[in-house]
DNA sequence: ATAATATATAAAACATTATTTATATAAATT
DNA sequence: AATTTATATAAATAATGTTTTATATATTAT
């Protein structure tokens, strides 16, 4: 029960709901969150923990990048999180994935400028 | 995305949980719940409100009673509580229960050897 | 009519969560 | 080696949610 209770506490807060649905388009770093979502960076690291707590998200280190991505590994998470991603069609949202679109396509852009490594989530 | 969080606010809650496992077994009546979970009527009232708000359950008035029962009209309310319910085997929650039973008992033993009608969830 | 019962609601106290601000850590760059 | 960058964590504050206690309302019983 108290799984159970996790899982639907980390899935009732607004910001958390955005990242999942975030996370939807695949694996995400914290800044390339940060950015989409417009809130600060221990804000968000704040909520992605309620998420990998709850057994929902998953980690994997790159350099000095942590990946984020949804955990589809347990069929009801899976089932939940579908749910979730079915059921929202909201504004913010949208806005929150052309933001998202926005950032990574300067990252790309910034990194033919220059070969330096030292660019956020390269 | 308003709707789906007040759901999952509804479920992130040990004992509204409890109350759902409960009315699993059919409607019941307020002092049934009460008497369940061992707790005071306005403790039982207050999540009985934050279930009903959701839309996980619904009620009817009988007289002075108010009974409560699951609202399974909406097939992905009806997925989720479904799943609560196959997800929680917990002990309280039997102990429940058995509690419910022996409240149920003695209310049928109760209207047998009177015909009075103030009696609790008769 | 008066009393008793079932339930709801409001206010206060209490507990949990979320947010901000500041700082720490570790990796990469210079 | 010193600096910058990405992220995490801790402490303080703010916001929400829950529980208790007291009271109100409506229904039934006497």
């Amino acid at each position: 029960m108290k799984e159970l209770l996790n899982i639907f506490k980390a899935l009732s807060d607004k910001t958390r709901l955005r990242i999942i649905k975030l996370l939807e388009h695949g694996e995400l770093c914290v800044c390339d969150i940060v950015a989409a979502l417009e809130m600060v960076q221990p804000k968000v690291s704040f909520h992605l923990r309620v998420l990998k707590k709850a057994g929902l998200i998953k980690d994997r280190k790159q350099g000095k990048w942590m990946h984020y991505r949804l955990d589809e590994s347990d069929i009801f998470k899976r089932f939940v999180t579908v749910s979730v991603i079915e059921k929202i069609s909201d504004t913010m949202v949208k806005e929150d994935y052309e933001r998202l679109e926005r950032f990574m396509k300067n990252k790309s852009e910034g990194l033919e400028a220059t070969t330096s490594k030292n660019r956020c989530c390269v």
